[in-house]
DNA sequence: CGGGATATTGAGGGATGTCAAGGTAGGTGG
DNA sequence: CCACCTACCTTGACATCCCTCAATATCCCG
């Protein structure tokens, strides 16, 4: 299901930030080639023929650095970039009429946001970043005016799109059909995958998002998610301290998932 | 938000219904074409123009009748098709572990189901005619081959699928941060709202679903879905016989949403 | 007419939300 | 360098919403 990456993508974003910082929101001068990026088999060119990656190249994309809590776009801003990350980690949220916030999804590196503008011209939903990040910014018509004339990379496009409707059916399957216990198993399981296909430990990781933020995209209070955390530790599933996870029985935690008691 | 279609498409329906039954699943022999379809204003031609319509004639749908109970697709299924309702009502639902399913959608005329198949090249969730209904069979790598020639019809496409994206974040956002009232007069002013695009009434109509179909979809048993009619007809909002509702204030029951207490 | 599916309603219990208090970590300024 | 402040996390006590189980009513279809 996931391709594992065997290369640590962790020396590039180490070289990134020792660079001096560059001015906010100019145009960074940088530009990202797909077909030499770590993250090519998890991002865009997934599944691409090597001529598509190479046409892709010609789109030079410019990459955007941002500190950790700003935001990338805003619900309503006008639609022209779809973004790959290239290091850090996103949320993406709604705003909900009393002010709050629902979080939408989590964002780890080569993963696509802002899908969701092209139904109307206009972001649907906010994303910002959970710790200082960087993306590419992928001109989104051009990006159709490309694909356009190669069937291949039209197919690919449309699959990352699908791609986004399944995952939401599955978070949507989360939010209809599981308990709290199951919820935050599903979460940590998904996770861990996503870090493992990205070379990093799939059972030892740091959580970029709070409480709140987890409660949020699962459809629980910040306090039932700590009590969860708490119940998993007592159970000898996990070792929790504040941020720091450690998954200490992975069948474990599996098992309850299949469970689906309710 | 929605368009108005003033014509009534209960005409064409009642139409089909006095025809002669065909073969289950042999290829139906009628022919559709979008040029000259009641429902092109609120289906796959939506948005396009007069030489795109056209165009699209050109792949003569091949229509498929369901009974009521039949299923169009089930998940696991080959992905060849997406689907435009003709008429009739029809459900999308994950099957879970348990044998259980999870609703992830009701679709009317107009509606297209299917698109997360492009995904993986299956169906990730099963289609089930909620009532006899009819559906046209749109072929996806022709659709594709049209759209790539065509720059218009092709941001038609992946509109269609962001809009999907989009009606699939704000029921997460439902799933996730709203109790029962909200849930279920978020449903009701939503179905409202359809049935009014399409022509019909917007203040009473038919369900086509049970209270468990509606329980799942919303995240929550049919006892409560039960009950929660009965309250919103308690508190003036609804008269509710069975299946059949009618909205005695549309005000109050937005104003429902509106409050957000939760 | 009978049987199965569906809907309503009640009683009771349990999971999760709410409110509150206290602890810890990290950043900032004196 | 330390004191303070803020944001975040944990835990407890209590409240409440919704689920579970059960009985009954109603509708639809054979």
């Amino acid at each position: 299901m996931f391709t594992a990456i065997l290369e640590a993508p962790v020396r590039s974003v180490t070289l990134l930030r020792s660079l001096p910082p560059v001015e906010r929101d100019a145009p960074a001068p940088q530009k990202a080639l797909c077909s030499n990026c770590h993250l090519r088999e998890v991002c865009l060119p997934c599944g691409m023929d090597h001529a598509d990656v190479g046409r892709l190249d010609s789109l030079t994309f410019s990459r955007r650095r941002l500190k950790s809590g700003a935001s990338l776009y805003r619900a309503g801003d006008r639609f022209e970039f779809i973004y790959a990350v290239r290091s850090g980690t996103f949320k993406t949220s709604l705003d909900l009429a009393d002010g709050r916030e629902q979080v939408s999804g989590f964002f780890l590196g080569g993963e696509l946001m802002g899908l969701d503008g092209v139904a109307h011209g206009r972001h649907a939903s906010s994303a910002t970043a959970l710790e200082d990040a960087d993306v590419c910014a992928i001109p989104y018509t051009r990006l159709t005016e490309l694909s356009a004339a190669n069937p291949g990379m039209q197919h690919v496009v449309s699959r990352l799109m699908s791609r986004e409707i399944v995952r939401e059916h599955s978070l949507m399957m989360l939010l209809g059909s599981m308990n709290a216990e199951e919820r935050l198993a599903a979460f940590l399981v998904n996770l861990s995958q996503r870090l493992k296909a990205r070379g990093y430990s799939s059972s030892e990781f740091h959580l970029r998002m709070s409480r709140a933020e987890i409660g949020s995209y699962l459809g629980m209070k910040l306090e039932t998610v700590s009590r969860t955390f708490s119940a998993f530790q007592h159970q000898g599933l996990l070792e929790v301290d504040k941020r720091h996870i450690r998954i200490a029985d992975m069948g474990g935690l599996t098992r309850t998932l299949d469970m689906r008691v309710h």
